[in-house]
DNA sequence: CTGTAATGTTTACGCTGTCAATATTAAAGT
DNA sequence: ACTTTAATATTGACAGCGTAAACATTACAG
């Protein structure tokens, strides 16, 4: 069935006037908004909340009007959904990366999965936007699923080549896909949760290392039961 | 270091009036508006998103004045962290419940995960707000804390037992629990995003049973993880 | 050099959270 | 029973938000 279905432009296309007009002089085209807009958008939710990101205050930033945006992007959720298809782009490109390095698909998964752990820290304004950020129409979208499909492909692959494996155990693999794809997103969800990490180290885990280390383990324990020891 | 901590109130008291005043008799008081807002908070949430809740349309629904809220929730947080402590006493009762069932850890542990998976197909509302909103001030609501704890101790609890069990593999307890936590956790989110599961049956689980059967397979499976086969 | 498309501004509307001042009523004290 | 007080609700206001319509400025293509 086909669904009405619009792209998302990813590209960030620098444009001219990139050196800012000299000694304040303002020309009425700002010269390269669009970019300038997302960068504040990332900007911001690196250290807010989502409740902080408005199209106004990026205006703002950008020294624009506030209706000056709506020359970008069709609306909020259009740039929501320009931000979230980046940040997708980016964890599928990491892990394509590791597609190609390992050869040993039980190493190779344990790679992808801390790929996706360490996606958030590294972009967590992108991690942000992707996962608490519900859209309203998705459909509007859906070059967005074409984009996360990629990330779920390569973990899906390297799943099926473990089950290969003489060492497998015998698992349904769409169980065993699923099963891993929910373990990573939880795993990461729950550690780039603050407040609650702080809370746990104090009264539940107080031996516990960094998150790169937690990660490590976790992930490596679950990637290792698809085998047998 | 002592945090500054406000009570959440739970405890839902009905009030007087419990029978709406005849023939449109409107009386100056409502009688039981705290209940009656929570009531459609959850009602918006239901199927809608944490968009659509505004304490503005609560008082509409409740045919009173858009500022008679404040008489019952200091702001809009605070009735969100009502809404959630309450989602977490629910999901701990739950579990609860389960502590004495099942004499078998393992068994235990599976109902346990199950429990937090089901939680969220039958409290939809509550689901939503505990894990999609973000308290800009968690500390103020620190009550919260306590009552999370609740359901995270009884999934370590049986996690240590079923590492204490003889067939159990040699493994860290902190990494068993968190990592147990961060599967039910991950599966329960994806699961209940409706837009990606369409999309995943489509295009890459078309086998897949219901949401139910899915859960019961990775719950399953990561359980038994945690002892030789 | 001129016309058109791209980009930005002004103004305005209805929605939101929330404050201050005021009104009504239920409950408690005498 | 009457008065005081605390609980509860109202009106009106303010600033911030997303966004639509009408208009202004500029870049670029012919």
């Amino acid at each position: 069935m086909g669904r009405a279905c619009c792209e998302v432009v990813l590209i960030r296309e620098f444009r001219l006037n990139k050196e800012p007009c000299p000694e304040g002089k303002k020309s009425y085209h700002h010269g390269n908004l669009r970019e300038t807009l997302i960068e504040s958008a990332l900007d911001i939710l690196k250290e807010g909340t989502l409740a902080d990101l408005s199209l106004r205050a990026l205006a703002r930033r950008a020294g624009v009007s506030q209706t000056a945006p709506y020359r970008h992007f069709e609306d909020k959720e259009a740039l929501i959904a320009v931000l979230k298809a980046e940040g997708l782009c980016k964890l599928g490109e990491g892990m394509l990366a590791l597609m190609s390095t390992e050869e040993d698909p039980l190493d190779r998964l344990f790679k992808l999965g801390m790929s996706y752990v360490q996606f958030a820290e590294v972009y967590p304004a992108h991690f942000k936007v992707m996962f608490e950020y519900e859209l309203a129409d998705y459909n509007k979208y859906c070059a967005l699923h074409d984009v996360s499909d990629n990330s779920f492909r390569y973990l899906q692959e390297t799943v099926n080549e473990c089950l290969a494996l003489p060492s497998a155990r015998k698992l349904d693999p769409s169980v065993a896909q699923f099963g891993i794809w929910s373990m990573v997103h939880g795993l990461t969800v729950l550690l780039m949760n603050q407040s609650m990490m702080e809370h746990m180290r104090e009264d539940h885990f107080e031996n516990f290392g960094d998150r790169n280390q937690i990660a490590e383990q976790v992930v490596k324990f679950f990637c290792n039961s698809l085998v047998k020891t």
